[in-house]
DNA sequence: CTTGACTCCGTACCAAGGTACGGACGTTAT
DNA sequence: ATAACGTCCGTACCTTGGTACGGAGTCAAG
């Protein structure tokens, strides 16, 4: 168990793509790490944590911009508990707003396949007609 | 009123960017229409009510690619109902899904700001501590 | 017949979240 | 010391659904 990891143990450990790490560098998610004279990165053990900080929150439906600032907030030292509460309330939003827009369109859909008994020719069929009916 | 339509009055009419018109055509949503001598393309009017049952097949939910495949079950003679049906059938499967996944992570977040008083340092927060926790 | 508006085309660009490539080095085990 | 593998970098590519640009050509109204 080195202390040090190199870019390909890292993206083992940590279950990504080397690729994915230097991604995530550009992106500012994770801090360059210093190099070697040859200008290969070493990465602190830290840093495995720090990337299954960000699959958590990629699971918990934040972008990788927002869990950009849940790191920053994370370092802040002004940062109390109720700025990180207010992050996941407005995610919450997000995701209630999103599972509204979905119920919609399954209504809709619904609606549709069930005045559909799937018999008979596509000249009648209620799914089409309803795509084709001018407004 | 024309009886052909130029890429303007047509993307007018159907209510979407002219740029639109062409990226449909290239994704063969919309059949290449026949030109002037010079070039400029002429619709028939007909091509109003296909740019709209594209963006109905949006709105519920289907991918440009199954609204394409819509549109050929369409002219296949050989489709009945049922066949339309059926892609019905799977985009209500495949949006519940998707809902499914929402409340999933809705659940999750309730869950992390139920147990957040949202007082306190953030070195307590349950949110940080859940996606800093090691697996 | 001129002028302004429209159209043509290929191409590049945007978000999001990566993946893949290739040539040049660096490292490590034998 | 050499083979085999790892890493470096920039860049291109992928998906989805478009939008934007620029230079050239065309159309229609005055």
């Amino acid at each position: 168990m080195p202390a040090l990891l190199k870019t390909g143990e890292l993206a083992h450990e940590a279950g990504v793509n080397v690729e994915t790490i230097r991604f995530y560098e550009r992106k500012g998610l994770l801090p360059e790490p210093p190099r070697r004279s040859s200008g290969h990165r070493e990465y602190p053990r830290e840093s495995v944590r720090r990337i299954r900080f960000i699959q958590r929150g990629k699971e918990l439906g934040f972008t990788l911009h927002e869990i950009k600032g849940l790191l920053e907030l994370r370092v802040d030292p002004e940062t109390n508990c109720d700025a990180v509460r207010e992050r996941a309330l407005e995610k919450i939003a997000d995701v209630k707003h999103k599972i509204a827009d979905l119920r919609k369109i399954e209504k809709a859909l619904r609606k549709l396949t069930d005045s559909c008994s799937g018999n008979g020719p596509k000249d009648d069929c209620p799914i089409l007609v309803h795509l084709e009916k001018n407004l």
